[in-house]
DNA sequence: AACACTATGTAATAATATAACATTTATAAG
DNA sequence: CTTATAAATGTTATATTATTACATAGTGTT
């Protein structure tokens, strides 16, 4: 039988399935030390091990970060294989952070020409507002 | 006589006036502690009174941050009197940032409505990609 | 003058992220 | 299966980015 490439692409290493699994199974967006602080009894002691992990989580799009946070949550959007497109909706009261799919704002946005007529290869866009809840 | 309202908001106070024309008269976004560096020599000489200057800056929209770099722009886009809905294109080879100005991109996300129905009172949006010198 | 508000100055420290180097584990090719 | 290569790990130190806390000074209004 043996390992395809799609297979090992989904296999994360012991550290990055260790931080995916956390940040995956958080309701809000996570932290870097906050993170640290949560595996180390699983045996992950410096920040580096979790940047690096984190960093790979990233660029293969199981996870992202929130720029304006300092913050990654786990992608829900099946078809997310690389951090390309993403956009958040985020309430600026309870900070809740919902990843948003809409097959008309990413078309409109993978297709944008700025006005030289250039395009993009990657965005990332970051909505703010009240949840509702907090409204 | 006297300073009305209008006026005086657009007054910036000494540290202010002197952070902004810096990062004003950049090509490049600038980062906070180079800011501190290059105005060390006016006076300005503790992070906090550089922090305190940006907050107040991109509050009343004369600049914006660059969140995936850290690092501050001011803006040149007139119409721009408070910093709820930004968008820029980055390059990602040699780092260029170019506040973008489309009315038709502003319209579409001003008005974008999420699956609740939800609109947004404020954006950030960064694009990224090659520029026309690094292409 | 009294008040409220904004801005400043200063020191200390918190929070976020990377550099450098040694070692180990996983993968693919011969 | 062994060798070459790439990917991941471990560890220490340090760089970068940002805030807390507290004291003081300026500005505009009443």
């Amino acid at each position: 039988m043996g390992i395809s490439k799609i297979d090992k692409m989904q296999n994360l290493s012991k550290n990055q399935q260790i931080i995916f699994d956390l940040i995956n199974k958080s309701p809000e967006p996570l932290k870097a030390y906050t993170i640290l602080f949560n595996v180390q009894k699983k045996g992950i002691k410096a920040p580096l091990q979790v940047y690096r992990a984190l960093d790979k989580l990233v660029e293969i799009g199981k996870i992202h970060k929130i720029e304006s946070r300092n913050a990654f949550i786990a992608c829900h959007n099946s078809s997310c294989q690389v951090a390309k497109a993403t956009a958040f909706s985020i309430c600026e009261i309870c900070e809740k952070v919902t990843e948003i799919s809409s097959a008309g704002l990413s078309k409109y946005l993978a297709n944008f020409k700025d006005k030289d007529g250039m395009k993009y290869s990657k965005y990332n866009l970051e909505f703010f507002g009240l949840c509702k809840k907090c409204r």
